[in-house]
Parts: structure tokens; C-alpha cells; sequence
DNA sequence: TATTGTTATACTCTATAACTATA
DNA sequence: TATAGTTATAGAGTATAACAATA
């Protein structure tokens, strides 16, 4: 299962290396790739890309605040998006005890089985990453963090 | 300028490799930081994020059809997208002669300068990039491709 | 008949601003 | 005063369906 590392494509200096600015676009092209599929496994289940993340989030109760820090939006789209998530079930507010003003978000049981499902489809449509080997991962997952480094959590 | 490579962030094997599934959530975290990294770009120029990107597309004139392809997106929605980048003056239509269904979208001159400016600063925000040798370029250009094979162009 | 582009419609996402209820 | 969440509003992206012009 954990094969040896394929150094290259064919062998090291056989093709010219990437520019700094063709890595750029093929950057482009893997985030949209990504993007896209994500919006078609969360339209399977009738949910938005939005929708999708949100419910991918909530692997724990979270506030309503930390939902609207962790998707980059302004709190007052968080409401909406709940609102929604709501209407189909999936998720619940629930009132916080020690402070009146938060609301936490919840999947409910429809919620975790749909996140499931959608990580598991997501996951086979990037089957390319099951046939890495360990040290194909780790150089990746250097090189991803190396580029965006906010990654490094 | 070109170094040799670093096999990985210490050494070969004093980290355990991330399983596919981390590496997923990586991914996602990295797509995630590439499009909000665009859309600042984009919004210095008071551009929308799709906005940004039907601009970078058109390297070459091309038909509305060709750009709802590549956007992944109903043709439906280019025309109000190049309306609003029309009315910033970035892009104009022009009738195909050829035939006359057909109109093709290019850059007026602040457009183009408008794309080289938001290309230099998304380059500058993914500094990474530049730090990375060759050897790591093919590198990461053969990973990425095997994740997402589409990207093989 | 098929294709290109547009319009009309409805829904979602988005930020801003004003509001409430808590703290 | 400051924070959490909501509402109202307006603009932008999205798909669907119907349409005109052209092939």
C-alpha cells in the first residue's frame, strides 16, 4: 500500500520545470476543479456549495459568530444560511446557557449522515489522493503549506 | 536560485505522513485561501470575484459560449457578467463577421492592464511560489495533476 | 432544426446599516 | 459600551425557461 516515491512524472529533468506564474494558474485551475466538485456532491443532496461548507464546519456545535469567522462572511449571511440548513433538517439552533446572546449550531441526526455522505463522495472523486503514498503526502502537504501558509495549523 | 530539493519539512520520516482525509481538508483550506486571496485582489479594482476571473480568462478574444464554458457556469449569466465589465470598460463585445450569431468579448487596453495588475498582486500574495525550486515545482505540478487530473493540459 | 445570445424570473450569497437583547 | 444575532435592503451570481436572430 505505502509504495515507494515516484521521484517525477518519468525522470527527474526529463520535462522543464513549471514557472513560478504556470504553477499560478494550475493553482486556479485545482481550486476550481475543487469547487466544482464540491458543488455537484452538495447538489445531490439538494444543498448549495455554501450550504455544503457550513454543514462540512460543524463537527462540533459552533456559535453563530464562529460560524460567520470561519466562512470569511459577514454574520448577518450566517442567518440565511442556517435559516436554510434549518429548513431542510439538518441542523439546529440551540440556545447557550451561559450566554443568552449565542445561539450554537448543531447537526441534527439527518445533518451527520448527509456531512458523511458527502465527505465520502467528495473523497472518491479526489481519488487521485488514495494512490499517494505516505512521502507523496507529506511533500504535499509541505508544498501546500509552503504556498499558502496559513495551511501550517 | 534553483536549490536542490528539501525532501521534506525536517526529515524524511520524523513526521507521520497526513492520511488522504487531512489532506482533503488541506486542500479545501488551501482552495478556500486561493479565492479569498482573488477576491481582495479583485475588490482593489472594485471587481467581484467572477468578475476577476472572466478577466484573467480572456488572454485571447472569445465568444460568450466559450466563456460560459469556462466559467462552469449557464451562458445565461455571462451576459450580465460582461455587461458590468463592459460598463467598467475593462472588456467590449464585437460581432463575429464570420457569423453573425457569435459575439466575441476581448480586453480594451485598461483591461489588460487591469489583468496584469491583478496577476502581479495575486503572485505577490503567493510568495511561496517564487521560493520554491525546480525540482519542487515539477514536484508539486505532478502532485496536483494526479489529484486533479483535468489539469494534465 | 440547432445554436448564440438575451430577457424574465426566482433563489442564493454578499455586505452595509439599523435594530434587539443581552453582557 | 460592546457583542451576538436578526432584519431590511441592494447588488451580484446562479439555473431555468422562453425568445429572437442566425446558421
Amino acid at each position: 500500500m505505502t509504495r515507494t516515491v515516484p521521484p517525477a512524472p518519468t525522470s527527474p529533468r526529463a520535462v522543464s520545470a513549471p514557472t513560478p506564474v504556470q504553477l499560478m494558474d494550475q493553482l486556479a485551475q485545482a481550486a476550481a476543479g475543487y469547487y466544482r466538485n464540491f458543488a455537484v456532491v452538495a447538489a445531490k443532496r439538494g444543498l448549495t456549495l455554501m450550504q455544503g461548507k457550513m454543514l462540512s464546519l460543524l463537527r462540533q456545535p459552533m456559535s453563530m459568530r464562529t460560524l460567520a469567522d470561519l466562512l470569511a462572511c459577514d454574520a448577518s449571511n450566517v442567518t440565511g444560511i442556517v435559516d436554510r440548513l434549518e429548513a431542510h433538517e439538518l441542523v439546529r439552533r440551540e440556545a447557550d446557557p451561559a450566554d443568552r446572546r449565542i445561539k450554537m449550531v448543531m447537526l441534527t441526526e439527518e445533518g451527520e449522515r448527509t456531512v458523511r455522505l458527502i465527505r465520502a463522495e467528495l473523497m472518491s472523486m479526489l481519488s487521485g489522493l488514495e494512490e499517494l503514498g505516505e512521502d507523496e503526502r507529506r511533500t504535499f502537504q509541505h508544498l501546500l503549506s509552503q504556498v499558502f501558509p496559513a495551511i501550517t495549523s
